[in-house]
DNA sequence: CAAACTTACTTGACACTGTCAAGATGTCCT
DNA sequence: AGGACATCTTGACAGTGTCAAGTAAGTTTG
C-alpha cells in the first residue's frame, strides 16, 4: 500500500491509469473548489473517468475517501512541521508561516483534516496514527519556540500556539474574514506582523 | 382526506405551533450532535413533525436553513461580545472566555457560522449584515484589549486576537484536540492560562 | 357577503445520491 | 489448465433535495 504523495489536482497520465490517485485528486479538487459538502462518490468517479463504483473498491465508502485524504494531509503536515524547524529566523514566525502556508496550499486536505465529523480520525486507525504524529511534531515545534520547564502544565502553550495558527488558517481559507481585509493585503506580511506583536511567555502561568 | 395536522403530542400544547422555530431547532439539534453534514430537509421535517416540504415554505432550501442559523448565530455572537466588554477583570481573558463559551454553548450555530461554504454569507443579505455587525463588535473588543494608535495597520491585532479565539473554539468543539488533553482538563482554566502566557503588543509592528 | 388573495402547509414526482450485490475482465501462481 | 485475486463494471434500492401543483384555512378587498 502506502506510497502516498500529495500531488496537486491534475488527473493521471494516460500511460499509468492510477485510479486510486485519480479518485483522491478528484475529491480534493471538489473539496478545494466547492467544499467537502459537494463531494459525492458518483461525481468523484465521473471526474476520474471511472464507474460510479470504482472508488468503493479502493476506499470502501465516502468516509474512507475523507479518511485517506486526512491521513495523507496529516503526513504531509508532519513533514511541514519538521521542515519549519530547520528554517533560519524566528521560530514562532516560521511556525505560523509554515502552518498557514500548508493550509493554503493544501486547502482540500486541510479542510478535511480538521472536520472531526468527516475526517475519520475516530474510525480509521491509519488516519488516527498520522494525526498523532502530527501532534507530536507540533509539541516539538512548541518546545523549539519556548522550551518547557513546567511538567505539570505541558499542554497550555502548545495549544495556545496551535490555536493561533489554526485560527488564522481556517479564517483565511474558510471564513468571511478575507472579505474584511483590503484586497491588496499581503498574507505573509500579515502573518509576520502577527508573530511580531505576539509574545509567548511559557512557564509563567503560576503568577 | 385530510387527517393531517394533529401529529402525536410533541408541541401540541403550545398556543401557536411555531413550525418555523421547530424546524430551526431540529436542524440545530442535528448539527450539534451529528454535524452539519447530517442535516437533511426530510430529517429536519420529520423531527419537527411536519411534511418534508414544510421547511421549504419558510427557508426556501437547505442553504436557507443554514443562512437563518448563521444569522441568528451572528446576532447572538454580537451580543456576547458587547456583554464581554462590561465584565470586570482582564479584557483579553474575558474576550477569550466569552468567545469560546459562545462556541461551546451554541455549537450548532457556531459550526455553521464559520463554514463559508454553507453559511450563506455571500448569498443571503441578512446573514451578511449580521456577520458585519459581529465583526464591528470584534473590532471594538480588540480596541478595548489594546487601543490602536496605528491607523495604517488597524487590522493585524484584531485578526491575531480573533485567530486565537477562533482557533481555540474550533479546536475545542470540532477537532481531535480534546482527545489529546487529560480527561479532567478544565477548559476555563486552560483558557485563562492561555490568556496569561500571551502578551499582545499592538502598535509595535514597525520595529 | 363573496370573491380574490395570502399564508401555511400538503402530496406527488423527478433526477440524483450512497451503498449493497453480483458480475466481468484481466493478472499471477501453482 | 485452473484457481485466487485485484480491478473494475452494471444493476438495483432506499433515501435525498427540490420543482410543481394541490388544499385548507385566514385576511383583504369590492
Amino acid at each position: 500500500m502506502g506510497k502516498h504523495r500529495i500531488s496537486s489536482g491534475r488527473h493521471v497520465a494516460e500511460s499509468t491509469p492510477d485510479v486510486r490517485r485519480a479518485v483522491l485528486d478528484s475529491a480534493l479538487d471538489i473539496i478545494a473548489n466547492e467544499g467537502a459538502e459537494a463531494v459525492s462518490m458518483r461525481e468523484v468517479a465521473r471526474r476520474a473517468g471511472v464507474s460510479h463504483q470504482a472508488p468503493y473498491h479502493y476506499y470502501g465508502d465516502r468516509a474512507g475517501i475523507f479518511a485517506a485524504i486526512a491521513e495523507e494531509g496529516f503526513q504531509s503536515f508532519t513533514e511541514s512541521f519538521r521542515h519549519a524547524l530547520t528554517l533560519p529566523g524566528d521560530v514562532a514566525a516560521n511556525c505560523l508561516q509554515s502552518y498557514v502556508s500548508f493550509a493554503v496550499r493544501h486547502k482540500g486536505h486541510y479542510r478535511v483534516m480538521f472536520r472531526a465529523d468527516i475526517c475519520g480520525i475516530h474510525t480509521h486507525d491509519d488516519t488516527q496514527k498520522a494525526a498523532d504524529e502530527a501532534f507530536l511534531a507540533l509539541l516539538d515545534l512548541a518546545d523549539a519556540v519556548a522550551p518547557n520547564r513546567d511538567a505539570a502544565d505541558a499542554m497550555t502553550f502548545p495549544i495556545a500556539l496551535w490555536a493561533q495558527a489554526h485560527g488564522l488558517a481556517t479564517l483565511i481559507i474558510d471564513s468571511p474574514l478575507m472579505d474584511k481585509l483590503p484586497p491588496d493585503t499581503n498574507i505573509n506580511e500579515l502573518i509576520s506582523n502577527i508573530a511580531k506583536i505576539t509574545t509567548w511567555s511559557r512557564n509563567e502561568i503560576n503568577n
